[in-house]
This record gives structure tokens, C-alpha cells and sequence, in this order.
DNA sequence: CTTATAATGATAATCATTTTCAATAATATA
DNA sequence: TATATTATTGAAAATGATTATCATTATAAG
């Protein structure tokens, strides 16, 4: 079916579907269009609602089974923000500067990106990564650093 | 009930629990010492199944419970390591360094816990921490950071 | 166009965590 | 110490996110 979706311009992730036997379905497109579109935390249940809007077909099945294959690509990563829902992100985000970190309220549940020191955090990180691999030889993949607390209104309402 | 249980000397945790208007009770008081006996990442089965060889009567529900109270009294951190199930551990420990991370084996899940670079990493947090609270005027209670990747063995294993 | 098979989606199953509610036990008070 | 108050408990059922099953469908290669 080449009609209504298949027809833009290759993106940037087919070489990568190809390269991996994976086949480049319109599911798998859609998903990864909304995912690139959003800029948010989004669980598998947002991504599936999205996809719903353009392509009303899809299953619930599907999100789960394909954002476990981007997440396995290297291509989406996986957080827990405590709210017993998994959230995703575009790891290499055509926008945004990619690397970053949250601050999470406890209280309601909002999630702020922050970009604010990432290089001298990073280079904390290298550090650590390295030093850490070699000392208890493990092989570190990514990491994740995240605050709670209470934002802006909830703090505002303990008082 | 103070013959078997209830005997021992009072415990530093007492007054906190009186502080906020909480009793004190067998069942908290018996998952409070799993969690101090154990260097372990528990979750809430492991606990369960703990404190059930000291108190049978111990309820799945009351260790939720407990454990959801404790982390309110910032005694407990909670934690996800992206297995489906949330780990525990004591804040203060009696014994080791408190302060620590994790490295995650996305494989096994095993986990390693580290203090290496807390020092200076706790530098840059406390830095990032003051910058970031001003900021967003986001009150930051606490912070993980975790190193996920592939263990010693299953690193092995991949070859 | 045909074929082989990877991918899909509806449904059911799983499993950690929460909710409900009557029974029980911890504390304050007499 | 006995009693009253009410926080706490535990069994069972409910919830909700995620995963497994399996017949059907669509992709990519020839």
C-alpha cells in the first residue's frame, strides 16, 4: 500500500530498519512521526492515541512491540517517572537539543526538561562511565539522572 | 502485644513515626528491620516474603502500605530499574555509606551499587540542584542517577 | 504477480500495585 | 488496669499497564 502513507521521502531511520532485516511498515512510520513530532513524555497509551488520529487501524499491541524494537535499535529511550506508566523519547530528536535531563513533580506528575549544565555533567559522566567500566568491567550503555520534587504550583500550595 | 516482638529497645525510628502521629506497630516494626538487615534492592514480594518468615500473619497489602508511608517520611527511596517491579531501600543505612548509585544490567538485571566519584559528583549536583531550583522555582527533594548497560558476564556472553 | 514470512491487531492472560471493608490492635484516657 | 477511640491490618477483589497467543494481513524479494 504506497496511497494515502507510504509516499514521502525517505527518512533518515529506513537505512537503519534495513540495515537491522526489520521491514518499514505504516505503523512503524507513523509511530516514529509522532514520536518526532512531540516533543513530550509521551506513554505508550498518548503514542497510541496519536497514531489512532492518522491511522485509526492501528493496535495498542503494536506501540508496545515497536517501541521495544526503537528501543532496542538505540533509536527511542525508556523512562520511569514513578507514575507506574512507562514514557518514551526520540533519543536523537531532529529538534531539540538531544541530551537532557528531568525534573519530575512528585506531587502532580509534571515533567520539566532541563538542558542547563549538560556539559559539565557530562564530562562528570564520561569520567565515571569510564572509570566505572573499568573497575567493575561493565559495559555502561546510557544513563539517566533525573530530580524530584515539587514544581512551581505544588510548592506554592503546601504553604 | 510486647512479648516476642514488641520487646527490643526502642529503635531511632520511633520518635518519627510518633512525631508524625503514626503507630507503631509489628508489622512496620518488622519490615523496618528487613529493610536495615538488608544491603539487598528489595521489592515489595522480596519484602513480603521476608518479614514473613519473622511474622506470618504479615499482609502483601501492609507492606505496600508501609513502604508507601515510609518513602512519604523520606525514610524509604523508591526505585525502578526497568523490570517491571519497584525496589527499596532504606535512606540511612544503618551500616554502609548511604549516599550511592546504580549500574543496571539491562540484561540480568543485576545491579551494583557504587560510591565511587560521590564526592565530586555530589559537588556538581549540589551546584546543579541550587541553579536548577531557581530557575523553575522547582523545590528539589531528591535525585538518581543510574548507569545502565551490560555486566561483566553478559557482556561475555554477547561475544 | 507470486511467494515466504515478518508484522499486525483483537483478544485473553499476566502481574504488580490499589482499593474495599470488616476485623483487629495501638494509644489515650478514665 | 480496663475501656473507648480510631488507626492499622489482611483477605479478597479490582485495577491498569504490559505481554503472549494466534489467525490474518501486508511487506519485500524473486
Amino acid at each position: 500500500m504506497q496511497g494515502r502513507w507510504g509516499g514521502g521521502p525517505a527518512k533518515w531511520w529506513h537505512g537503519e530498519f534495513r540495515g537491522c532485516g526489520y521491514r518499514i511498515t505504516i505503523p512503524r512510520q507513523i509511530i516514529l512521526q509522532v514520536l518526532d513530532e512531540s516533543k513530550e513524555h509521551l506513554s505508550a497509551e498518548d503514542i497510541y492515541l496519536k497514531v489512532h488520529n492518522i491511522y485509526p487501524a492501528i493496535g495498542l499491541t503494536t506501540v508496545y512491540r515497536t517501541l521495544e524494537l526503537l528501543i532496542n535499535m538505540g533509536l527511542v529511550f525508556k523512562f520511569d517517572f514513578g507514575d507506574g506508566r512507562a514514557r518514551y523519547e526520540l533519543s536523537r530528536g531532529a529538534k531539540e537539543p538531544s541530551h537532557h535531563h528531568h525534573l519530575i513533580c512528585t506531587k502532580c506528575g509534571r515533567i520539566i526538561d532541563y538542558t542547563d549544565f549538560v556539559d559539565e555533567e557530562l564530562e562528570l559522566i564520561k569520567k565515571t562511565e569510564k572509570e566505572l567500566s573499568k573497575k567493575y568491567n561493565f559495559e555502561i550503555k546510557n544513563h539517566t539522572i533525573q530530580f524530584y520534587g515539587l514544581c512551581d504550583e505544588c510548592s506554592d500550595k503546601e504553604k
